[in-house]
DNA sequence: CGTCCTCAGTTTATACTGAGGACGGTGCCATAAT
């Protein structure tokens, strides 16, 4: 397919006269079959990756997004331009409208059809689906396979059998935030084959990163109240709980800023009101949690400031990134303590189930051909989502096995008894990663040289020269440490005891190294020049 | 793992202190009760 024909689609059907190199790229790849990762700032036009594809390869697409306010927003877009009809199913919508929309789908009328993993976990979906033959098969917001796809909406994780059930049509994963082990997690679970990753720029210049170290709880509290206090404009305050959501925003209300709390345990009505007055100027600060941001696409948002540290860097790069997108100055402000980790321990801390591990294994045993999970929930008297997440944890340990929608027991997998010990040790794998992720966010959190260069180099990204616009290179704290310590970032190396691993950061005195077995780990430098346990490959 | 809340105990102030326990984040979907 000619570049130009690219070129001519996008203008006609949507009015681009312009695309990016990263776009002709994605769209080039799954037009010649590939599938394809990209991670690419919001507001740079990864949608038109697929929206222009899909008219150009013989069938329709599934597009796969986690909230239906997204689906909502990416169907009203397409309405607005001269593109093929596009539908959406989901739970929001009554029965009609989305008998409607499969039918137009299977109808080969909507080019379209926008909805949630769960959705894809239904027997008759599945059939309707392949009935239609899709050609491109998107995950929107592909973050949320890694992030949620191991415990909180399981579904996630199984996207990779409705890829098969369809033929494996080639698809695209699409993020704004993946760090390195991200997406090599996004692209497993996906089921992709040899797939084209494609990681346009992450360096946000115009936002000016700073933290500061917080003794105390009361004394956060203050300081981010006043620091928030004397800022001009929009503004978000990202918080751990549900409650200091309440509490900064009514302190916040108290110093006569407009402010507004946000969260997943207010009622939906309240939570569109605050989004929308927010998005119109009539609130200035929302005090949210995680709950608030995605899809939220405000240009003029002038600081950020976090109450505490998120439980991962790639979380923290997500909420700053609601930051200054129409490209002029903004402020981002961490306000950290070391028992920041707590929480974050305590939510990456669940134990396993392993009587339910058994359980489930035994019964899928039994079912010599195989089980599909919604009878095993019923069966075992379970909820879906538990037999999922149990599934998958088999599945991930290779006891079980899933084709044409039934799980079935692999031929020389060891007994139930056994099976989980071996899920009991991905799970403990996993939660090593998760819990040395905590720890490079405050390595970040308490880094003395640029913060910009921890960050990119983070996500994988070099950056040679000091940025000019965070708060240690407003002190003029050393930034030369990387080259002095004769591991810059991106280095590969290979340590005695923890194997091979990437040099993510390097100060005057430790590096920070992402391990390929043990995620990451802070070595201090004088250790490693004196007994020579990390040598470059 | 840390914080906040409650409550008992000590105290005689309507207040401190310590112990113990609850609670902590993301959304879809289906189903039940108004």
């Amino acid at each position: 397919m000619s570049e130009s024909e690219l070129r001519r689609t996008a203008a006609e059907a949507f009015g681009w006269t312009e695309l990016r190199a990263e776009q002709l790229a994605g769209m080039q790849h799954l037009l010649r079959g590939r599938d394809t990762v990209v991670v690419m700032p919001t507001g740079a036009g990864k949608s038109a990756i697929y929206q222009v594809t899909a008219m150009l390869l013989d069938g329709p697409t599934v597009v796969v997004s986690p909230l239906i306010a997204l689906q909502r927003d990416q169907v009203a877009g397409l309405r607005a331009n001269d593109a093929p009809p596009a539908a959406a199913v989901n739970s929001a919508q009554p029965a009609q409208d989305n008998e409607a929309s499969w039918q137009s789908f299977t109808d080969a009328d909507a080019e379209y059809l926008f909805l949630s993993p769960e959705q894809l976990a239904k027997e008759e979906a599945l059939d309707r689906l392949e009935r239609a033959k899709p050609s491109l098969f998107v995950v929107d917001e592909a973050h949320c396979v890694s992030a949620w796809g191991h415990d909180f909406r399981p579904d996630y994780l199984r996207l990779r059998h409705v890829v098969e059930r369809l033929g494996h049509p080639p698809v695209l994963a699409l993020t704004a935030t993946a760090s390195g082990p991200v997406r090599t997690d996004i692209a497993e679970h996906l089921g992709m084959r040899d797939p084209a990753v494609i990681v346009a720029g992450f360096d946000r210049p115009n936002l000016h990163l700073a933290a500061r170290f917080c003794a105390d709880e009361a004394t956060r509290t203050d300081a981010v109240i006043d620091w928030v206090a004397q800022r001009q404009g929009s503004g978000l305050v990202y918080v751990p709980t549900r409650k200091d959501a309440e509490r900064y925003a009514d302190a916040l209300a108290g110093r006569g800023v407009s402010a507004a709390a946000f969260h997943a345990g207010m009622r939906a009505a309240d939570r569109r009101r605050v989004q929308d007055e927010f998005m119109s100027g009539g609130i200035d600060v929302v005090a949210a949690t995680s709950a608030f941001g995605m899809g939220i696409d405000k240009p003029d948002v002038r600081f950020v400031a976090h109450a505490a540290m998120p439980g991962s860097l790639d979380a923290y790069y997500q909420e700053i990134g609601r930051a200054g997108r129409d490209g002029a100055a903004a402020e981002v402000m961490l306000f950290h303590r070391a028992e920041d980790r707590g929480l974050h321990r305590f939510l990456t801390g669940g134990g396993l189930d392993r009587a339910g591990v058994r359980q489930v294994a035994a019964a899928v045993r039994r079912r010599r051909s195989g089980v599909r999970i919604g009878e095993l929930a019923e069966s075992l008297g379970l909820s879906r989502r538990k037999v999922t997440n149990l599934v998958n944890l088999l599945e991930g340990a290779a006891v079980v096995r899933t084709a044409e929608d039934r799980v079935r027991y692999v031929a020389d997998a060891p007994s139930p008894a056994r099976a989980v010990s071996a899920v009991e040790q991905d799970v403990e794998r996993r939660r090593r990663r998760d819990r040395s992720r905590i720890e490079v966010a405050h390595g970040y959190a308490e880094a003395r040289s640029c913060r910009r260069r921890f960050l990119l180099g983070y996500f994988g990204e070099r950056l040679d020269e000091p940025c000019g616009n965070c708060d240690a290179c407003d002190e003029g704290l050393p930034a030369e440490a990387a080259e002095q310590a004769g591991h810059p970032p991106n280095t590969v190396v290979r340590h005695e005891k923890w194997g091979r691993g990437t040099v993510v950061h390097a100060e005057t005195d430790r590096l920070v190294v992402l391990f390929d077995d043990v995620g990451y780990k802070t070595l201090s430098l004088a250790a490693v020049r004196d007994n020579g346990a990390l040598v470059p490959l």
